[in-house]
DNA sequence: CTGAAAGCGCTTACAG
DNA sequence: CTGAAAGCGCTTACAG
């Protein structure tokens, strides 16, 4: 695993180094390195100069060590071949960059051993907190960290076997809208195209038996777009990206499609054949929301874990 | 920038507390810790045993300042709508992963000064090596960082004023194969819909004129696609997924739409209307390949600097 | 087999 | 205004 030789670099200079040119004391390097009152600005242009000639940069790591924080936080995630992820990727980025933080990453492909693997990794760096994108393994094993005080939020869906906090879409009233529209345009049978458990399943489900109500309407439970055609419905919920695309595929030539509404927006949303709504929300949001109460707990909220949806909101098309 | 309160962490057990714990030297913890020879099996155990009384877990920042390096890389992004990049930063996790780095990421937005500000933070904490795909800003800020040993690799495009290894798609490569099949396909005037200036379009446009040769067929540059219509082409080559997309926008209620042949494979272009061809490369491909490449420059690969194209292989697709 | 000392590059807490 | 010492949590180089 680790089989770096080690490499010579060249010697950078330290404050050591820029202290023994300008003739002054560390202590001295320090305190105009960091902007620090109480030196002549004759003691401070001398140091300035050999900071200038030797291409002095401050160890950061170094300083961190001494502070006792990493100004670090890590983000993991379960796969980057879900495009919603690169987008709460960047909500999270633009919080952490507000606050000076800096961000170690990583993704799982939703494997509960790498998880663990690339979260304890972190924690042993010292990362001030952790944004995960769970995969459905459990996560004790973050409990002695959260204790030591590494702040943790997670994102898209909750964890299992940990309290913390958890933002995700509001995914039962995304699934309700879209099974009211549904409704509203004559669909009396309907499929929902997803895995047969897990957490979004259960929420759309839900939403989707909340819709339904007393209607009389039924809804089939698909696990693969190649039932479409047998299922006899009329329209399917996705609910996933990936469902999405194979629901189109298995429609692309059919006489007749069904009305396809998928959960999550994404970018040809607009340009596929056969049309299809989605149900969005803003990943985006969803990053900046989990960096912020992350940041939040980091300085001092202690308040209890919470639970952040994110508003979805039907984007409906026509058949084309 | 830095508003962050001292957060009052449990405190984390150290070597030290294992130490005295365990009625033993610090030095001996960290013979155990390392799996070092020459300790009796009997203060093993203690010192594992005091290790688990405690929780402790090693300071991977304390031991890598001590060590010299930081087993750290830095991934800096252009930007994260891109949906290429995600896949490229895939690839680089795969290999950093087995060599037991660790990856601090962080996006640009294709601004030079954040590129800079966030390159030069990185470089402060010490990070190994840098992937980089740039801006297309200067690069010479990195200069002294390279002389000072820091490894740097840019992918997708050349960086301007620093001379350094790039992994990219064979841009030209695959203009020159869509161009062919264009013409095959009864093509005689083309458009190219992509910005301007910029390294991929000239990489693009010379592959163009490559295959058009003395055919005396036209290729005519387009900037944005909504001059699609006016421009009298029967076929575009689309720059980017962006481009791809504008020019799908474009052609969605067309009569006879243009053969739209876009550069880079995306998620849904087997179900776009009107259908798409594709130049496809593989992203994840260019993003091990920077890493090996990396990783061999921190262990000891010092050959000239090297640019590695990638391949590139035509989707064609019929009309539907 | 085990340990006391010095040091990685900085900051903190005190003196002068 | 300036500096010598101790320390962040580890490892390295040496002794015993």
């Amino acid at each position: 695993m680790s089989d770096q030789v080690q490499v010579v670099h060249a010697a950078r200079p330290t404050m050591k180094d820029v202290a023994s040119r300008a003739g002054v004391a560390l202590k001295t390097v320090s305190r105009v390195v960091n902007g620090e009152p109480g030196v002549t600005p004759e003691t401070t242009k001398r140091v300035l100069g050999a900071i200038a000639d030797l291409g002095f940069r401050r160890n950061e790591s170094a300083r961190l060590l001494r502070t006792g924080r990493t100004a670090t936080l890590g983000f993991i995630v379960d796969s980057w071949r879900e495009g919603e992820n690169a987008a709460v990727y960047h909500g999270i980025e633009i919080v952490v960059r507000e606050h000076g933080y800096l961000l170690y990453a990583g993704s799982t492909d939703a494997e509960p051993e790498l998880e663990e693997r690339l979260a304890l990794t972190m924690c042993a760096r010292r990362v001030d907190g952790l944004i995960i994108i769970p995969t459905p393994g459990p996560h004790e094993y973050l409990r002695a960290e959260i204790q030591a005080g590494v702040g943790c939020v997670f994102v898209m869906r909750p964890p299992s076997l940990v309290r913390a906090d958890v933002v995700l879409p509001d995914e039962r009233g995304g699934a309700r809208a879209a099974i009211t529209h549904l409704i509203e345009h004559g669909h009396q049978r309907i499929g929902f195209l997803g895995p047969p458990a897990g957490h979004r399943s259960a929420e759309l489900l839900a939403g989707c038996r909340e819709a339904l109500g007393s209607s009389g309407y039924s809804l089939v439970e698909l696990d693969s777009a190649a039932d479409l055609a047998s299922a006899d419905v009329t329209a399917v919920l996705c609910a996933s990206q990936e469902m999405t695309r194979e629901a189109l595929r298995a429609s692309a030539d059919a006489a007749a499609p069904p009305a396809i509404v998928g959960f999550g927006d994404f970018d040809f949303a607009d340009v596929v054949s056969p049309s299809v709504s989605v149900v969005a929300y803003d990943p985006v949001l969803i990053g900046r929301t989990a960096a912020e109460l992350l940041v939040g707990r980091l300085t001092g909220d202690r308040t209890p874990p919470r639970r952040i949806e994110v508003p979805t909101r039907l984007i409906a098309r026509l058949p084309r």
